[in-house]
DNA sequence: TCATTAAACGCGT
DNA sequence: ACGCGTTTAATGA
């Protein structure tokens, strides 16, 4: 039923923004020291506390990256869909995780072992090319995440999270339809259901998205990006 | 007073 | 069983 879900690993990981420029040897390398697995909604793909031993790859579905507090509750600070990657930080720093990976719907995920990881990084210019890129993409986006909740509305930062969920260097997905709750669309972008919901009626109205039960169509991208960039003067202004 | 939130309820998938 | 729309009651600006 979905392709994605059982397409041999080495083919998948060809769809990879890191796996492009690499040369056949490095590929090579690159699939041998990877595995995958298929976790169902609401599981823990990476536990808290956890030494990083493998960079993690959403191969199809998304997961979100949070902290969960010992009373239950949960803070999301990024949601990462297909084709995005993960971990990079752990692993080059040797540390435990300071955040859990949960997939937030039935997902295939590749890990690729710390050694393979280190050889790629140690010998191929193209994977840090890929490295520093994808860093530098994430590091803009928690900027934007802190500029974003000081000044915009919650309209703004619905737009900012489904364009963060497509974004094209750190979720390349294909797909423009986006498989996710509400209530978890609300807790990526830290708003409450209700905001989230009027949020994303406004952005139908403009003709932006489409809202089906249980997904987004993403019918403008472009016009998402703009819908999150405050204009001065029209902050807080809904 | 007005806006926002979590919790609860009922309906539809 | 789950997601969505709505109501309700509490909280705070």
């Amino acid at each position: 039923m979905n392709p994605l879900l059982d397409e041999p690993l080495s083919v998948a990981l060809l769809r990879t923004g890191w796996a492009a420029t690499l040369s056949a040897d490095e590929l090579e390398v690159a699939s041998r020291g990877t595995f995958d697995r298929i976790y169902p909604a609401g599981v823990v793909v990476a536990p808290l506390g956890e030494v990083a031993e493998h960079w993690i790859g959403v191969i199809c579905g998304m997961v979100k990256v949070d902290t969960s507090l010992a009373d239950g509750k949960s803070t999301t600070f990024i949601g990462v869909s297909t084709g995005g990657w993960l971990g990079e930080g752990s692993l080059l720093k040797r540390e435990s995780r300071p955040y859990e990976v949960v997939a937030l719907k039935e997902s295939r995920i590749a890990f690729m072992s710390r050694p393979t990881f280190e050889w790629l990084y140690e010998y191929s210019l193209s994977f840090n090319h890929f490295l520093i890129s994808q860093l530098n993409a994430r590091l803009a986006q928690f900027i934007s995440m802190v500029e974003r909740s000081r000044m915009h509305s919650p309209t703004e930062i619905i737009a900012f999270g489904l364009a963060s969920l497509l974004h094209p260097k750190l979720s390349p997905s294909p797909s423009q339809t986006l498989l996710i709750s509400q209530e978890e669309l609300g807790k990526l972008c830290g708003l409450s259901r209700q905001a989230a919901n009027k949020g994303l009626h406004q952005l139908m109205e403009q003709g932006l998205i489409d809202v089906e039960y249980r997904a987004i169509l993403v019918k403008d991208l472009e016009g998402l990006r703009s819908a999150a960039r405050v204009v001065p003067g029209t902050e807080r202004s809904d």
